[in-house]
DNA sequence: TCTCGTTTCGAACGGCGTTCGTTGACGAAC
DNA sequence: GTTCGTCAACGAACGCCGTTCGAAACGAGA
């Protein structure tokens, strides 16, 4: 045995492809890979096969560390909402400060293709997402939000948060002429007959109004005095 | 020619599977039939393939009627919309109105499997969601809510109504035990670190309670808060 | 050194949306 | 009555997908 000559590799013994890529995957590796492969090609480009691919390896290894692609999908949202900048806590500002963290979450939701769908049907509960939704209840007990309005409008704003993010990820994606697309949009209403859709067209002009950052921050602004409204038992603002 | 006797089918020439099927195929035809595999099955059962084996024939026999999947969906979509019952137009009581309305429109969309994806990134601009955001904005208007924010708030308020219908279509296909899993969750938020989420900890009775139901009329309600606001120029509610 | 649990991974299964090329039915023109 | 052009119908195929299986390779503990 211990004469055994080096022989070649038998030529049916297929050898591993790289042995040097042996045991360097992990969840973070792929969590990692699952980025890159999102915000280089969108979300559709991230099948288990292609991130595999940027790997290296192929799409079985993944399922070692990965429950399936949910879970793996679920690890992602989760690493873009780390992006997610907290803002210094002020309970005098509270408005502002709820308005700008969440309009920093769209803003990092949108510009990750659309990785928000993830936050749609399944609530987001991984430590980054936890971090966020700390930090906006945080903010509107100390601004004298009562508790379980505070603790369900998380739900809420994330609900209209991804949505919104979705729909400006799906503009930026298919590379749709804003501009050209609204006048398309506003010239359809324009041309609805007035009889069946009285209001919609005489609205033509507003309905397609603002650009996907104004009509969002619009949406917020509602939320927003809304909560006032409840902090407050029907008076919106308290200024 | 005219004595050639009638010849048995040649084996090779495979006939038609039933001639009796052919020229029924229909744009309508074919959005009843991806309706009632949605109704039956659920949305991820809605493939070109199941559809058409609904009607008896072939996927590729779908393309001469509908360009692609996302259109048949979209009109499967709309479809759906035609079930929303409209209220009888009162001015006087605009808020419970517009609640109604749209109370209505996530019930029916949330019975559907999940068809309210459709809405998220893609504005619904078929004839019964027209009508829908018709009668939305001819509410608003009466109701005093000046014309931009009655145009943009049937954006907002559709996204948020499409999350929630979205979010309770998952729930009742997993068919998962809604008190089972708030425990759960409940028991979850009680057990995080209290130094890094304080207030989520405390809110984990609060972050857990209510139904779909609650939950959604909630955010309802504040967005309407947030419309009178709009109106009255800062101040919540005009009683 | 042997064993055993885990990781790796090629191959395969059963699905998907869509395209291609052929076939046949039908209405219009002759 | 015959021919012909057009277009719906449709089987087959392409290239994807998520996931599973079984065998091989590996590392740690006995």
């Amino acid at each position: 045995m211990s004469t055994a000559p080096a022989l070649p590799e038998p030529p049916w013994r297929t050898p591993r492809k790289d042995p040097a890529n042996r045991r360097t995957l992990s969840r973070e590796a792929i969590v990692a890979a699952a980025l890159r492969v999102l915000k280089a090609e969108g979300i559709d480009a991230v099948s288990m096969r292609r991130v595999a691919t940027e790997l290296g390896t192929g799409a079985a290894s993944l399922y070692a560390h990965v429950a399936n692609k949910d879970e793996l999908l679920a690890l992602v949202f989760d690493e873009v909402a780390g992006e997610i900048a907290l803002p210094e806590p002020d309970p005098a500002r509270w408005r502002e400060q709820v308005t700008e963290l969440w309009t920093e979450s769209r803003a990092v939701m949108a510009r990750n293709g659309d990785i928000a769908r993830v936050a749609i049907g399944a609530v987001p509960m991984g430590p980054h997402s936890l971090r966020l939704a700390e930090a906006t209840t945080a903010i509107l007990r100390a601004g004298g939000v009562p508790s379980r309005p505070a603790a369900w409008a998380v739900d809420v704003i994330g609900m209209f948060v991804a949505a919104s993010a979705i729909e400006s990820a799906q503009h930026e994606r298919a590379g749709i002429d804003q501009e050209a697309y609204y006048r398309q949009v506003s010239e359809y209403f324009r041309s609805l007959p007035a009889e069946l859709f009285p209001v919609l067209a005489s609205l033509s002009g507003d309905l397609t109004s603002g650009d996907a950052d104004e009509r969002f921050s619009f949406g917020l602004r509602l939320l927003v005095s809304g909560l006032a409204a409840e902090a407050d038992g029907g008076v919106a603002d308290e200024s």
